[in-house]
DNA sequence: TATTGTTATACTCTATAACTATA
DNA sequence: TATAGTTATAGAGTATAACAATA
């Protein structure tokens, strides 16, 4: 719920600020580097780890625009680019002739290879370098609490898509 | 698979993943409240922001491109949206002709007051409220110390990101 | 009827390069 | 020559709504 006079103290503006900033800055770096490392848009890269992270290499469509927070109509123009490229492969799902499945190639699979070490090396570069072990445990502590309350809370205009549990 | 590139322990993964999800998420909801309230871009709103925080309520344009983190040419087009709503003024700078001064109009702080109250209730409502105020302080200062090594780092004008040095 | 996904479409945004003008 | 800014252009990405197929 909103505070009744909606104002922040200088300490809140100055966190928006830097998250705003930082994650600006950082992925303009980043969507630099898969462009060139491996002509994908940050996107397409998200897809890509999301299913080579998968034991089975292959999600629904609808969990993967679930956890990249996109419009179906979105998703499906960014899967059809990927497996244009034969990065990625779709087929009808077996229980629910509905689902299409999507499954990450061998050559999905290489194109991450290719393009992990530049990404890490730019996390290094840009996020991690100026952090202690302890500040990167609390960033990560903190915005997991963030995150995990964004996705608990329903989401105030038409957004007419339930999320599912995995 | 390659395991002999810097790859990153799980604690600066779950950083990272959550900076990433939550900026997603923020920077979804406060568009859409932007673009309700005001019809504005974040980008637009930055602008006029920045514009309205000035003390002379003008800035040159490369001090905005600056800070926003944009092309010179993505800066003049949405300055010329802006213009066209009287939201901001441009006029050739006394001392250096070279030089654009925009300001902000009485019109645009009326669109930034009518878009203020929103935009904080959706950063109370998203960010905030799962955060203590040492959560806050935490982030804003870990946050900022990366944003100040980010700046300090050559911008993204050219130059391909290479590991290593030249 | 509700859900999954695609298509058609229209639009916004962004970047690159060429250009003008001032310094 | 270098800098500030604009223009022309072209492409990528996104969302909405209509659509088909399945549950």
């Amino acid at each position: 719920m909103a505070k009744a006079h909606p104002s922040l103290d200088p300490t809140e503006l100055g966190a928006y600020f830097a998250l705003i900033e930082v994650s600006s800055l950082l992925r303009h770096s980043v969507e630099q580097q898969l462009r060139e490392a491996g002509d994908l848009s940050y996107v397409q890269f998200q897809l890509l780890a999301r299913l080579g992270d998968s034991p089975a290499g292959s999600h629904r469509m609808t969990d993967l625009a679930d956890g990249v927070v996109y419009s179906r109509s979105g998703l499906t123009y960014q899967a059809q680019l990927l497996e244009q490229r034969g990065l990625i492969t779709r087929t009808p799902s077996p229980n629910d002739e509905r689902s299409t499945s999507v499954s990450i190639t061998e050559a999905g699979r290489d194109v991450l290879t290719r393009v992990f070490p530049g990404h890490i090396a730019v996390l290094n570069e840009l996020l991690f370098e100026s952090l202690s072990p302890a500040d990167v445990s609390m960033l990560g502590d903190v915005l997991g609490r963030v995150r995990d309350h964004m996705r608990s809370t329903p989401p105030r205009s038409a957004a007419p898509r339930r999320r599912k549990t995995e």
